[in-house]
DNA sequence: GAAATATGCCGAAACGATTAGATCGCGTTT
DNA sequence: AAACGCGATCTAATCGTTTCGGCATATTTC
């Protein structure tokens, strides 16, 4: 029983100063470093006796593991960096909170960037993510070049999963969604309304995404022998203002549509405001339809007439994706999940006579 | 000129494996760690001819150093963790947003943390914290109570700032919005418009912000012999679909308030939605006046009369006294920054007869 | 009852960086 | 010319944890 004597002495250690590791916590409780980690990490069975001891003296210290120690030995960071192209729009911010619960539950932190659609950013926080030693990297790619920087030495890519947009070819797991697939949904709806002269704001061409959605409105449009009028298909950035002006610009030219599908959330509202500041109604003189959605649009009148994207399920799946590479390495081929968007019926469009 | 011949050796050291460390780097340069480390660092000066033979040696090595052993060394983090309440609300992505840019711009990365407004999870969050060593925590507080698990050994707090709410009697440094005189203003114009019956549905009453809010309009009131009917002051969770059915009370009741004061954007939004369920219309059959704004409003008609944070200035302010209070240690008396919110005015209330 | 095998715990060497203190040249001063 | 100072670089200890190998002690096996 001689350690009640140094059971004395952590008080010691701890009043000299800093906070309580895992050397102070071994004297207390009388025994090694070593059980103390076991009884920390249940790694090897420990005596109960000891156990209670160590388990004492970590709440009585207050002690908990430095993760910066032990990250340094395991090799590991436990955070997870999730980098988005565009922080300001409210499909990432949703991604952020999906993303956060999914992280958090698989027992790792989140670490958020926004690379502002700016490739230069996006390297310098490629660079930052591999200097925090992330574990894993969840990456809305702005620069579709491969990524060389981001390869290992063994010519391995760090893990990571892309998210909306495929980039570097394809040579890392993405999940996203069928762009080409919500871009008919809305427009053969439109169509089936009666609607010929259909215009899109949509984003931009170098984006799979924009160039998906533009994508389906053609392919829907030819396949009924149609086909946009080039001065109806605007791309530029998913900007709230952006969406905006061209609306205006569209709507207030000489061949009206009379409809329009703007290829995102924000852009949607871009066009309602811009309706509203013309004094047109919607869905009389002139009908909305958009992909994917913002929070709040509910209180919107008249209801938007969009899909909507599982951002949640999306999430988790991207989530799984980079934990299963994580475990597995980079050896295996990269996999490639597309979700389907769903067609939301609002009233934001009208059939033509 | 020996350090040729090592130079060729550093191939294997790559080649046997993992990553390169700072000991590769310096013998691939045929020097110390320490010049390695004072030519990464700039901290003591290095000949030009040396940092020459470092820097390609990092470049051809790929070098970059590990965090965590940085990290352990100078006890530092890197991180600046973000703890916000609710990240599905629009505001706190907000938050989010401009803090991402602030922290960036400290040299610091952001950790992200969802409270969900529960003290649970709350706890758990400033554990996992403290096992990440963060250098600092922006938080906004769930749990009113002291939070004595978040003091050191010393009985100092770790750097930690308030966002938005106090709690910990002050202790913390915070940085808030001035709640009783957004919710004034909002209240003098409706009085003035002529508005008598004003019913708000604000936030939970042990927060600050909801509290405010409330006593804001309750003294704007006063001031002039009034006060609302007590079944018109209801609290809830800062929530869309609370907000929504709430004001679907109200609204239905017996005597219909003439206006309606939302303490927040969510809620705002929720009770527009109910007012177009209801097919009533704003501002003709009842004015609708809120605090706070979410993105997007803009599309929404009648444009919301409202008080807006200047959230951007706010998280900048809460950063550099996080950054102040982890230079300066938890010695200072805690600082408490408050912002004024500023009243815009739209269309969503109208004169009374 | 001795040998072989488990069991429970400890000692000490890593992990990769920083940094205080030691060392080594080399130009200045006396 | 010897002593000195100083700047540039190196050596080695250190941060707090994990973990491998080893060492008693307890249990089983013949």
């Amino acid at each position: 029983m001689g350690w009640k004597i140094v059971q004395l002495t952590w008080l010691t250690g701890l009043l000299s100063g800093g906070v309580a590791t895992i050397r102070d916590v071994a004297k207390a409780a009388g025994v090694s470093t070593a059980t103390v980690s076991a009884v920390v990490n249940e790694s090897t069975f420990v005596s109960p006796a000891l156990r209670a001891r160590v388990t004492a003296a970590i709440a009585s210290l207050d002690y908990a593991p430095l993760s910066a120690a032990r990250n340094l030995k395991k090799g590991r960071s436990q955070l997870i960096a999730l980098v988005v192209s565009d922080l300001a729009n409210p499909f990432f911010a949703r991604v952020v909170w999906s993303a956060e619960a999914a992280v958090a539950a698989w027992g790792y932190s989140q670490v958020i960037f926004n690379s502002d659609e700016k490739p230069d950013n996006e390297r310098r926080i490629l660079a930052r993510i591999r200097a925090l030693s992330c574990d894993g990297v969840l990456l809305v790619p702005v620069d579709t070049r491969v990524r060389a920087d981001q390869r290992d030495p063994d010519g391995h890519m760090s893990p990571m999963v892309h998210f909306g947009r495929i980039a570097d070819d394809g040579r890392a797991d993405s999940v996203t969604i069928d762009n080409v697939s919500a871009a008919k949904q809305v427009t053969n709806y439109l169509l089936d309304l009666g609607h010929r002269s259909i215009a899109t704001i949509t984003g931009p061409s170098h984006l799979t995404t924009g160039r998906g959605r533009l994508k389906g409105l053609q392919e829907a449009m030819a396949a009924r022998g149609l086909a946009p009028r080039p001065e109806h298909v605007r791309s530029g950035e998913f900007r709230e203002d952006v969406a905006y002006s061209v609306a205006r610009e569209i709507i207030e030219s000489a061949d009206r549509p009379t409809a329009l599908y703007a290829a995102s959330g924000v852009m949607a509202l871009g066009v309602m405001r811009a309706l509203a500041d013309l004094g047109l109604r919607c869905p009389d003189d002139i009908s909305i339809a958009s992909t994917d959605t913002i929070p709040g649009i509910g209180a919107l009148r008249p209801r938007l007439t969009r899909t909507e994207h599982p951002v949640t399920d999306m999430t988790n799946e991207a989530l799984r994706l980079l934990i299963d590479r994580i475990a597995r390495g980079s050896g295996a081929t990269p996999r490639h999940v597309v979700f389907q968007p769903a067609l939301i019926l609002g009233d934001s469009c009208s059939p033509l006579p």
